[in-house]
DNA sequence: CACTCCCGCCAATTA
DNA sequence: TAATTGGCGGGAGTG
């Protein structure tokens, strides 16, 4: 039936391959028509336009394989022209093939392609996950319904309203919905998260036995707080709609139970929740009968529920076994962290917006893209609150979640995408057993952090419930941050207990932002960039704890590396530089999903949007690196202007930690793409040019390369030059991909005496060169991938797991050596060697790694302000490749600065 | 048979 | 009143 109503309706419909074909659909605009003939098309298309196209087109988008038997299919089949044969076709290809007969069945839909929850990925695609914050998209719901073709109406208000629950959407009229995309969604999962803690609190303390005391839980809890409790914290979620009042059906509605089901996720340790404990949950909370017939409504529209989630890749589903079988069940990927402070920060900041809710979202993410102007605004707002920030600052690792790399994985389908999943899968693993062990340590440090305040550095942010969470990412790596100052605190307690402590990672962070901060913040060690990735990729929720695992990560993402480097990089960074102007595509739904997808992570943290959010993000500690990068990429714009706190130096330092951060984050998301949208986009956007420093993967191409955004952060940070050297320069250094992941950089303030010991030898070599950097604030610095970092530094205790990483690290064994050196570090945050390691990778520098980089740097680059020459890059990085010799890595200034 | 969850009736809301 | 939303549960598809 469906096919031939579809028949008809494919003339009007030519729209709907557009939708339906992914992977297409950016060739096929003009292909499409259905008007031309089949066999031109063929190829590339699978069929010309044909009453069963849109099945074919589903079918295809839902697998490979039917795809290949489609093709089979046109081979056989004479030229059909798609509008006459309409009908025919169909029964065409029932004549045609016998054998294809599977195939007639594929093409009628079969249950699994009328999904929800493909149907709900047709409707991501659509949009882009991180709007530009200028463009705002609205969503029209007869038009989704046209372009989805065939889909009843019904099903995508199913879809709505759960995008709506998290706010990806909000509806601005009848049949009207505005696209917010990610954005918000930490914020919004944060809020989800604070809100189930209330609900279910501390119910889910035990993650094994979670599911009885969820369960128990969830009757306390109902006991506890009455229903109406319920719905204020809802409301909250919802800070749009102040309550609703008419709560009739809207109570029960789809967006609430979507909220609720989420925080289960949230709340509980194993976030895994199945269906049926939920549904007790959920009805209980909603009513207290439970008759059997409600629970088996209920479970379904969990299905429904869980299908859309499934599809924005928060959820996967699982199966749980138990003494009575298994279950079904479903385990949260989506992020872990939220950066809590978000909030408090925007509201503290007084410029912050009022905006709740989606709103703030949008706003944020108008920062990002926004024009400077705005985002000046802004930064100077967060600016003032940064302090405050600073303190705040968690890690969060919001904005990515897992199954954007699960979709990048799809799109680079590379085997080095698997490969890195595995990697990241056995990472995680490992990450999450040792979380789980030393989870609890790290907590308890944590909170003893906490509690001195004065731990700041290592404290993570205060958040209580959240701290937990943070907490287990980060265990083993550590990264950041690392303060050196803070006499006052206890940083040699801290910088020790890290020490001393490999896993301590959590702590590390730099929150300390307190205001108190201390002035030597001496670096923040970020993960490697590609450590980023594989932590998206991971789908493991916290990005923190790939970060935390960053270590582990780093060699196990070195090892990926450099088995894929080259052509994972690559093509990450050619989809990026392919949309580079357009960052993100709304347009093309596979594409952008893909694209988006696959960058999702470092988008994420380039977007405008983090900026806005950033701020929150960094309050996240655990996962602080990674969300606080992205926070300070927004921040990096925001504090140069911000600069009047820069004023205390140590102050500032600590934005110089978080600055770097951002400007780490920034590199991160720019690096890979090697000239990236991100980059260009800002640029443009942004006034001020920041100037990067670049960091060029031996190897080329692949990886990444790092980006400093030299210039803004100095001079945002640095007020003063004076300062600058107190300032440390903010540097972050990208790994390249290929490598390996690792990390680092720092950009450790030198004006203080590092910290400690890593410090000390790692400071020795960068230092020297950053501060100088620092000093010209705008000069931009280059750091040459070869080399390595200082290398020096004995590899630090942290270094198990990324020890034997380095090993498995492809790097020449030069750079393995120098990464040990690195290590450095490790003391002090990270386990990651912070060291930048670059490799070269002798072989693999394939092509024009080199010309290829050049370029696009040059692009980035020069923005005006921006280094010197692109050629003094090239040299360097020829030099450097050729070099590689310099253990060092070095870092050339080119003091471009007044330019 | 259990699990999924599509389908679409039909009521509540909205315009 | 018509159209839009959305709760709800039957029952079909899947394994």
């Amino acid at each position: 039936e469906n096919i031939f109503d579809r028949s008809r309706m494919a003339p009007k419909t030519p729209i709907k391959n557009q939708p339906m074909d992914l992977s297409k659909q950016k060739g096929c605009t003009p292909e499409r028509n259905p008007i031309t003939p089949v066999k031109i098309i063929d190829r590339p298309q699978p069929d010309p336009w044909t009453p069963t196209a849109n099945l074919k087109i589903l079918v295809s988008a839902a697998s490979p394989d039917m795809r290949d038997r489609e093709k089979k299919k046109e081979l056989f089949r004479p030229i059909e022209n798609s509008e006459q044969s309409d009908t025919p076709d169909s029964l065409q290809y029932d004549i045609v093939d016998d054998s294809t007969v599977d195939e007639f069945e594929k093409q009628r839909p079969s249950r699994k392609q009328k999904s929800l929850g493909l149907l709900c990925q047709k409707f991501l695609a659509r949009y882009p996950n991180y709007p530009l914050s200028t463009e705002k998209t609205t969503i029209s719901l007869d038009e989704v319904a046209s372009i989805l073709a065939g889909v009843e109406r019904r099903r995508i208000y199913d879809i709505v309203n759960v995008l709506e629950s998290l706010h990806l959407v909000s509806r601005v009229a009848k049949n009207q919905y505005c696209w917010h995309g990610r954005h918000n969604l930490s914020q919004t999962l944060k809020r989800l998260h604070e809100a189930g803690e209330l609900q279910y609190g501390e119910l889910m303390t035990f993650q094994h036995k979670e599911q009885d005391l969820e369960y128990k839980f969830g009757e306390r809890k109902k006991e506890t707080i009455p229903d109406s409790q319920d719905r204020p914290l809802l409301d909250f979620s919802e800070p749009d709609c102040i309550s609703a009042s008419a709560n009739s059906r809207k109570d029960k509605s789809l967006r609430i139970m979507s909220q609720k089901f989420v925080m289960l996720f949230l709340v509980s340790k194993t976030k895994i929740v199945t269906l049926d404990i939920a549904a007790k949950i959920l009805i209980e909370e909603t009513q207290d009968t439970v008759d059997h017939s409600k629970f088996k409504t209920k479970v379904r529209r969990l299905y429904d529920i869980a299908n859309v989630l499934t599809s924005l890749g928060l959820i996967k589903k699982v199966h749980v076994t138990e003494e009575r079988g298994r279950k079904p069940a479903f385990k949260w990927i989506g992020p872990v962290e939220f950066p809590e402070k978000i909030d408090e920060l925007r509201g503290h900041s007084p410029t912050s917006d009022p905006l709740p809710g989606t709103q703030r979202g949008a706003c944020a993410q108008y920062q990002t893209s926004a024009t400077g102007k705005q985002r000046f605004t802004r930064h100077a707002s967060f600016n003032s609150v940064q302090p405050c920030e600073a303190t705040r600052r968690k890690v969060s690792s919001e904005p990515n979640s897992p199954h954007q790399e699960s979709q990048a994985c799809i799109v680079n389908s590379d085997e080095n995408c698997s490969k890195m999943i595995n990697l990241a899968a056995v990472c995680r693993q490992k990450i999450e057993e040792d979380t789980g062990n030393k989870a609890c340590d790290t907590k308890t440090i944590l909170d003893s952090a906490k509690n001195s305040d004065i731990t700041l550095p290592f404290s993570l942010l205060p958040v209580p419930g959240d701290s937990d969470f943070c907490v287990n990412p980060l265990p083993q790596a550590v990264f950041p941050v690392i303060r050196a100052d803070v006499p006052n605190f206890s940083l040699p307690n801290g910088i020790s207990s890290q020490a001393s402590h490999p896993s301590m990672p959590a702590a590390s962070k730099p929150e300390n932002g307190k205001p108190t901060l201390v002035p030597n913040q001496p670096f923040l060690c970020f993960p490697s960039s590609s450590l980023f990735m594989l932590c998206s990729g991971l789908q493991e929720n916290n990005l923190s704890e790939s970060l935390s695992t960053a270590g582990d990560l780093g060699n196990k993402s070195a090892e990926a590396q450099a088995a894929v480097p080259p052509p994972v990089c690559q093509k990450r960074s050619s989809h990026k530089c392919s949309s580079p102007s357009a960052p993100v595509d709304d347009e093309e739904p596979a594409a952008k999903k893909q694209t988006l997808e696959q960058s999702d992570l470092p988008l994420s943290l380039v977007e405008p949007k983090k900026p806005s959010e950033s701020p929150k993000a960094e309050s996240a500690p655990g996962s602080g690196c990674s969300s606080a990068v992205h926070l300070e990429t927004n921040r990096l714009d925001r504090a140069s202007p911000a600069a009047p706190e820069a004023a205390n130096k140590e102050s500032t330092k600590p934005l110089h930690c978080q600055e770097q951060e951002k400007q780490s984050q920034n590199k991160d998301p720019d690096e890979p793409p090697s000239g990236n949208e991100h980059i260009s986009k800002e640029n443009a956007n942004q006034p001020f040019q920041p100037q990067y420093l670049y960091v060029q993967p031996t190897a080329g191409l692949s990886s990444f390369n790092f980006l400093f955004s030299a210039n803004q952060a100095p001079g945002a940070i640095s007020l003063a030059a004076n300062q600058l050297p107190s300032l440390s320069v903010p540097c972050v250094m990208v790994p390249s991909a290929a490598l390996a992941s690792f990390p680092l950089v720092c950009s450790p303030s030198f004006t203080s005496p590092l910290s400690p010991v890593p410090d000390g030898s790692f400071s020795a070599a960068a230092s020297a060169n950053f501060s100088m950097s620092s000093l010209a604030s705008t000069t931009p610095i280059l750091l040459s991938t070869t080399a390595v970092v200082t290398p020096k530094v004995s590899p630090t205790p942290s270094a198990d797991p990324q020890q034997p990483a380095h090993p498995t690290l492809h790097l020449s064994p030069v750079l393995t050596r120098s990464c040990s050196a690195v290590k450095l570090d490790s003391p002090m945050c990270m386990g990651h060697p912070v060291t930048l390691v670059k490799l070269q990778q002798p072989s693999s520098a394939p092509l024009t790694p080199k010309n290829i980089r050049p370029a696009h740097h040059e692009a980035f680059f020069k923005t005006p302000g921006s280094l010197g020459d692109p050629v003094a890059w090239k040299k360097n990085e020829g030099n450097q490749t050729r070099n590689a010799s310099s253990v060092q890595r070095r870092l050339e200034i080119s003091s471009t600065s007044p330019d």
